[in-house]
Formats: structure tokens, sequence, C-alpha cells
DNA sequence: ATATAGTATACTAAATTGGTCAATTTAGTC
DNA sequence: GACTAAATTGACCAATTTAGTATACTATAT
């Protein structure tokens, strides 16, 4: 039940973007650098959130990427969506078809309990969510006075 | 984010033994035509079942497996851990170590609410509740006239 | 004894993952 | 209009994991 480095770095690199929309549009070399993730992987990564709509790219001198959607309207369930696809545990919970038991299957309705539970954290959450959450852990220290 | 048939075979599996406790010690065999799962794979399935104490095996002339346990006792989520391992979605969920961005990574928060949220599930749901959940649903006409 | 049934180990083919590299296209600047 | 910066695309590749198969071995009831 692993996450492949493409949803974990994908999540990641839309953060970084998040939190520069004041130099947009960004250097991919720069989110590279920042994130730690390979330029020519990169490239591949940033792909699919193009052709999503989540990212906006400009070519040539000056160009970059850019959230192509305020953060708020962001949510990780699409993120996910479009670098890993569907996160039902098993092919079945979607396409009932592949699987002859489907009908009657019980541990179906688990895997299917599981996507639910997940999806539930995933709509939720927005990159708005995570850029304020990072700000405040970049603030351990003003935080502990308040308390 | 998808489960290997590790999980889902031995799953049903265990389903197939909690369904046939008046016949136990079950054989292999007869596991492996109801669940369309050949033999020899069975065999590698069930190992770690019995390591992890959950399925007792009798070697020799009418031995089987049986379930080590009342199937009110087995958690999905013990089964889950003992075929699939760990079922958070990223490494540093469970071993902040292995990267260096775990003390203020957001999105290491995000895959640790994913993995509650399944655990959720996981922990809340035995193998007895399948058992009348396939109950229930094996007699489908019976039960509609209930409404 | 011997047949039955689980156990252990070794091997393999295919798919997925996690990349690299080179060529191309686009667009701003001099 | 030439030059250059930057993203885009597609081909390729190595390592790992998955999903098995095959074979030999061990334990036990009769």
């Amino acid at each position: 039940m692993k996450l492949s480095t493409r949803g974990r770095y994908g999540t990641r690199v839309l953060l970084d973007l998040a939190l520069h929309r004041d130099e947009e549009p960004v250097l991919l070399k720069n989110i590279a650098r920042r994130q730690q993730i390979s330029l020519p992987y990169l490239e591949h990564l940033i792909a699919p959130l193009i052709a999503g709509g989540v990212v906006r790219s400009t070519r040539g001198p000056r160009g970059g990427v850019s959230l192509a959607k305020p953060p708020e309207e962001v949510r990780l369930s699409e993120i996910i969506q479009l670098l890993e696809g569907s996160i039902a545990p098993a092919e079945c919970v979607n396409n009932p078809g592949v699987c002859t038991r489907s009908g009657f299957c019980v541990t179906r309705d688990v895997w299917s309990q599981l996507k639910e539970a997940m999806n539930g954290v995933l709509e939720s959450t927005t990159l708005q969510d995570l850029v304020e959450r990072q700000r405040t852990k970049e603030r351990p220290k003003e935080a502990m006075y308040y308390i």
C-alpha cells in the first residue's frame, strides 16, 4: 500500500509552487534543487500536472511553471489522481468486471471502504491547508510563546 | 496505492477458513479450488499466517489448516500486516530517519493521516464481521422480504 | 511402511519504478 | 533575425517487486 515517488514528489512539487507564488513563473530547476528531485525526473512529474490543468507552463527565457488555480482550489485527491491514478486498493473496486466474484465478494467491500477512508482525507485537504501547516511549522519558537 | 495479491488473496483465504470451521482442518487444496488460487502460491501465502499465529496447521493424512483463534479475534489489520507489512503509504511515516525532511515535512503528515484512516477501517473489522456480511449477501431474496 | 499433507528453497517471467539522455519546440532579447 | 533560455517529448535502461512455478523435504495418521 505504498504511494510511488510520483505521488509523493508531485505533492511536494505543488506545495513548493504554492509557497513561491510571489516569484512565478518558477523555474523547474529551482523546484528540483529545493525539493531534491533530479531535473529530468521532475520534467516527467510535471507533465501530467500540466495536462490535468493544475499547473500552467511558460516556455522560453523568463519562463517556468505556475499554479493554474489558487491553492485553496487544489485538493490533494486531484493531485494523487493525476499522478497515481485511482487510489482504490484493488482494481475491482472501480471496475467490478475484472473479477467474477465482485457481485458477492465481501473483501471487495472492505477495499471499497479503504478507498473511501483515504478519499475523505485527500478530498478535505487543499494545497492552501498544506501551506498554512508549513508556515506554522517554520515558526516553532514563536508558536510556543503563545501557549 | 494498490494492495498486492498477497493481501487480497490472503484475506479471502482466511474468510474461507472462517466459513468452513465445521470441516476443520481444511485442506489447502480445497481452499485453492474455492478461492481460485493456485496451490503452490497458496502455500506461499499461508506460511506467514502460520508464523504470525493466525493459522494452525496439521500435517499428514487428515491434516490441513485451521484458524488459530475465533474469527471475532482476527482483525483485518493483523492479516494485512502479516502479508503486506505496514500499511503506511510512505516509508517515512514509520521510519522518519529515511528522509532528512521528516522533521518539518507537511506532506509526511498527510501520509500519516492516510495511514490512520485506513487503520481505522482495518482495526474495526474482524473475520467474524466478514462472515456475517457474507451470509447476508448469500440470502438476498429472504433479506428483501423483511423490508 | 506408506501415502498424505504441509514446509522450505530455488528459480523465473513480467510488470513497475525510478530514473537518464538526447532531440525538439517555444519564446524572449539583442 | 540570430541567439539563447527554458520547457517538452520520446527513447531508453537498470533495479526491484510481484506473482508465480518447480522441486525436494519433513511430519504424521493409519
